[in-house]
RNA sequence: GGCCCCAUCGUCUAGGUAGGCCUAGGACACCGGGUUUUCAACCCGGCAACAGGGGUUCAAAUCCCCUUGGGGCUACCA
């Protein structure tokens, strides 16, 4: 019976490394029957965005990783974080610090001069109250430290084993910001006892922490969690996976491209000449809708990172879950696509390995293409409408049995978006389609407009079938196939083209059926009068 | 720079905690072939790895050390 917790920063959208993290935490509560927290520490405000938390949580429930108890907000526990901290003041275990950031600046270039690591100089005797408050009339920052212990701690790692830590190579670390809000390390600590985590899956980023914490629980006669630091997942370039990996691909493509109107790539993007400036400079990073406007206005596609992007993508949340689970963690034997009860059922926390990964996005599509194959086709309507939702498709709002259809026409499609494009010519008007020109060239122009002579001989076909139904359809292009000694291929081509613009799109019969007799005959109509020339 | 973690096919990994069952298994990708109304899906086949160097041992992918290489942290961020 293990209680856990995902503890995010409200500082954007949740991502994947965010989501594996919850993910792990998760599968250990329900294994043993548990209990999964969710706690959102907000306690830097100038970072924290309103609206952050709020879509942290649509996301981790988009994904199914869903919480037993919380969100509780850092923010609002702020006398219980204060209640501690007295206590610690008053053993002798912290102290306060006046120091401005100019002079710690200072110091840490000293450190590093000598090839030193920073650690903050401890005063003989302590300030006292007075000393604050003088302190704070002269303008000068008050912040309380940590007297860290002497001596070894020593770290049980579930995944890494024991990992020895030198309290000679830790500093005096900060508990208490100037603004009176206690920082990461103190809140944590104090919330995980509170809440009664014992055990604490995190990424491989906090393990340098660890001490720091221990040496909290032990001054506050706390419980030590169980620790386990689950790798890091890094991106191609190398590197932790980071939400900054978009803007650094929308960066790259702007430099690698002196022809961009920067003007208008400024107005598209709702930034300042001087934003975009620092931006390109690698001083400043714009906002997630920023950037996907740019990005947009630019035709470049940026890897995704967040949880939503993957959405917009056309990704299952089962598709997520199923191969995050899979990024350090394996539950032995050759069975790789599972579903999330699946993994609960086979979770065993001592089969992680230490190394870290790469997130192969190719890998992602197959286990995508596979998790569309395995949900029931009601299901797969759900997950497909919210994909439409937010996909800015003409598709959207269309009714439950077209939408199944086309959905079900499409088996084998890789992703959700895929579905989408291959039936979008279905919901525009016959002006609106918009005719692919390789597409054009290659099926309908290609050896003296064969392509297009085809469609004068479809369309006088079914302007002579005496019933219009599918079957008869079906007929009439098989035995023209044959009649010309052709393969069906050849007829079919230059119909798709002439119907939905491109060569790819769903099967030509349901196409047809689809998009209804009228319409079609309309198109290869419009086709040809408009490739004729 | 300091501290810490890690190292099996291109990628994710099995095998490593009880050394011989490993002439190293699977999946994705890739290459070749088949099927086919497009794309995809599907079927068959193929390529491909224990980072290097020392030990320990009758025996090492598995244990130890070093080198090299990757990664993390180094904030009044979390």
């Amino acid at each position: 019976m293990a209680v856990t917790r995902f503890a995010p920063s409200p500082t954007g959208y949740l991502h994947i490394g965010g989501a594996r993290t919850a993910l792990f935490d998760l599968l250990w509560a329900r294994k043993t029957g548990g209990k999964f927290i969710l706690r959102i520490e907000d306690t830097d405000q100038s970072r924290n965005s309103p609206t952050a938390a709020e879509q942290v949580m649509n996301d981790l429930k988009w994904l199914g990783i869903n919480w037993d108890a919380g969100p509780f907000y850092q923010s609002q526990r702020r006398e219980i974080y204060d209640k501690y901290i007295a206590q610690l003041l008053n053993d002798g275990k912290a102290y306060y610090c006046f120091d401005t950031p100019d002079e710690l600046g200072a110091i840490r270039a000293e450190c590093e001069r000598a090839k030193k690591n920073f650690i903050y100089a401890r005063p003989e005797n302590f300030p006292a109250e007075a000393d604050v408050e003088a302190a704070r009339a002269q303008g000068r920052p008050v912040v309380v430290r940590f007297c860290m212990p002497t001596g070894e701690i020593v770290v049980e790692d579930t995944i890494r084993g024991q990992v020895k830590f030198d309290c000679a190579n830790l500093s005096d670390f900060i508990i208490q910001k100037n603004d009176g809000f206690p920082t990461y390390h103190l809140a944590c600590v104090i919330d995980d006892e509170l809440m009664g985590i014992d055990c604490v899956i995190r990424g491989q980023e906090h393990l340098m922490n660890t001490p720091l914490h221990i040496a909290l629980q032990n001054a506050l006669g706390f419980k030590r969690p169980a620790y386990a630091h689950i790798s890091v997942t890094v991106s191609e370039g190398g590197g932790k996976m980071s939400k900054r990996d978009r803007a650094k691909v929308l960066k790259a493509a702007i430099k690698a491209n002196p022809e961009i109107d920067l003007e208008k790539l400024i107005e598209v993007g709702g930034l300042t000449n001087d934003k975009l400036k620092r931006f390109l400079k690698g001083k400043e990073v714009p906002d997630n809708p920023q950037v996907d406007a740019m990005a947009k206005f630019l035709g470049i596609e940026l890897p995704e990172i967040n949880i939503v992007d993957f959405l917009k993508s056309g990704y299952l949340p089962e598709t997520l879950v199923n191969f995050i689970a899979l990024l350090g963690y394996s539950p032995g034997g050759d069975k790789e696509i599972m579903t999330l009860d699946e993994i609960i059922e086979s979770f065993d926390p001592s089969r992680f390995n230490k190394t870290n990964s790469l997130f192969d996005r190719k890998k992602l599509l197959s286990f995508n293409t596979e998790h569309i194959k395995m949900l029931d086709a009601e299901t797969l309507l759900g997950r497909y409408k919210d994909y439409l939702a937010v996909a800015d498709s003409p598709a959207k709002g269309a009714d439950d049995a077209l939408l199944g259809r086309i959905v079900k026409s499409c088996d084998g499609a890789r992703t959700l978006a895929e579905i989408d494009k291959k039936s979008r010519f279905l919901f525009c008007d016959n002006e609106e389609i918009e005719y692919d020109e390789k597409s054009v060239k290659k099926v309908l122009l290609k050896n003296d407009g064969e392509g297009l002579a085809m469609l004068a001989l479809l369309k006088a076909g079914l302007n002579q079938l005496a019933e219009v139904t599918n079957e008869s359809v079906e007929k009439m292009l098989r035995d023209l196939a044959e009649e010309k000694q052709l393969g069906l291929g050849k007829i079919a081509q230059p119909l798709r083209v002439a119907i939905c613009g491109s060569t790819v799109s769903i099967p030509i019969f349901e196409a047809i059926d689809l998009l209804g007799l009228e319409k079609t005959i309309e198109r290869i109509e419009a086709a040809i009068k408009k490739f004729s020339s």
